[in-house]
DNA sequence: CGTAACCTTGATTAAGATCAATTCTCGTGG
DNA sequence: CCACGAGAATTGATCTTAATCAAGGTTACG
């Protein structure tokens, strides 16, 4: 299957590129389709390109040594990962010396991606201002979020982590996120806000840089402060300001 | 004081600009020194440009609203830094509605500076595609150190991250470091190959996640397992393998 | 309606933070 | 050259958070 040049304009990399570029890279990028589960690519495996999102959900996570695992990153729909080689290491992608430097996973299913090979890409780049500039926007972007999760990571406990993570979904989107699940939340039902989650809560814990049975005590001790009201995905919130209150 | 256009060369973002865009950036650029202990920035406060260090060492850092704080960087000479906002944020600069996303303080005397304000900058940048690459350049390569950091934060006790630490020491700077530090590190001395901490113990604590008192007790068990030799600022390696293997 | 995947709960342990008290080191002035 | 004092580092005792181990419960879905 080929993507039309239409969908290829989705992803934000590509909206205000010209169509004979666009029409480039629609040629020289594959399409490829996941089920949930599987395996985009591994850490050290060697690099053929980066990936364009367009459907689905995809965990960039990286695993200890004793088998723990950590969810560095979740892309959406619209997005691009795996591209940081391109830009430090591009010499020794044209000679295959180059490696994933972490692993992806499709965590829904139909989750559809575009893989673009790195050399022509670099071409495209080469002649296209804007897309260089959206590039780099996008690498400020990506820093700007690693610094606040590396700062929530080192000096939050689970619980801020966790109301944080709550009202980042509940102050709507950024556009990181895809219409769908812009519409799903947050809403209103019986004069109550909720969010839903769109992922596992064994992702959410490994996002959140913890375990399972912690987060799900860390949800217990929420409900009990009567902040939140967890049934099964969908999560009320019941005091937005105890719940910011947590992070300062 | 005003650099010379040689000094700025320095700049690995400058390296191989031509000499009339060189001029332009030493005209608008502003010279800055400081003393140990003194801050170029907070975080919130308003931007007014990033910077290049030309001498010195510089750490970026959070404190939590319980006082921690945590080192999510050290700027070394010949790099920039404060530079994200300015492609992310680049509306929001012309109206001043922007902040450092982050603490910054000098800690070595003589630490020297330019601060090159935003808006001229992007009119060397919307002419110049090298330093348009390079830019990509360095963000990616602090990107993937940022992942580093991440995760052995979130996945490696601290005997591992400190043991990491002294292995990037020993393994010869890759360029991130100044001829200085290149010179001191490692060395052999009475058939010993040592490192030399070019920060406190306060700030390595920092670095590493953990407080002042547990990096001294885990270098503590490092000593009583023969693998280090700690006198002051001076760490004799006496394991190597050993110390590898903390890290699989 | 049965099974697998997902999630919760309890008991225990371990890592590391906090609090508190010294000790060490090094630069400065007497 | 020595003494003093401040900042830097060490050590001990205790407490807290979260990981681990183990078992059981829930939910979704064929």
């Amino acid at each position: 299957m080929i993507l039309s040049r239409k969908q290829i304009k989705n992803i934000f990399l590509f909206t205000d590129i010209n169509e004979s570029e666009l029409e480039k890279i629609r040629a020289f990028s594959t399409y490829k389709k996941y089920k949930k589960g599987e395996i985009l690519f591994f850490d050290s495996e060697p690099y053929r390109g980066f990936f364009c999102l367009m459907e689905g959900t995809v965990k960039l996570y990286k695993i200890s040594k004793e088998g723990r695992e950590h969810i560095v990153h979740l892309v959406y729909p619209g997005n691009i990962f795996a591209e940081v080689p391109l830009f430090d290491k591009y010499d020794e992608i044209k000679n295959n010396q180059v490696e994933y430097p972490i692993n992806a996973m499709a965590i829904e299913d139909d989750t559809e991606v575009i893989i673009i090979p790195s050399i022509p890409f670099m071409d495209i780049l080469d002649k296209n201002k804007v897309v260089c500039m959206k590039m780099l926007a996008n690498f400020s972007k990506r820093l700007r979020t690693l610094n606040e999760h590396i700062t929530s990571m080192t000096l939050q406990d689970v619980k801020k982590r966790l109301a944080q993570y709550i009202l980042s979904e509940l102050e709507n989107f950024d556009g990181n996120r895809k219409q769908k699940t812009l519409i799903k939340s947050p809403k209103k039902n019986e004069d109550k806000i909720f969010i839903e989650l769109n992922i596992s809560k064994y992702d959410l814990a490994s996002l959140l840089g913890t375990i399972l049975e912690t987060l799900s005590r860390t949800f217990k001790k929420l409900q009990e402060e009567k902040v939140i009201e967890v049934k099964g995905k969908r999560i009320y919130i019941l005091n937005q300001t105890k719940l910011k209150a947590y992070n300062s």
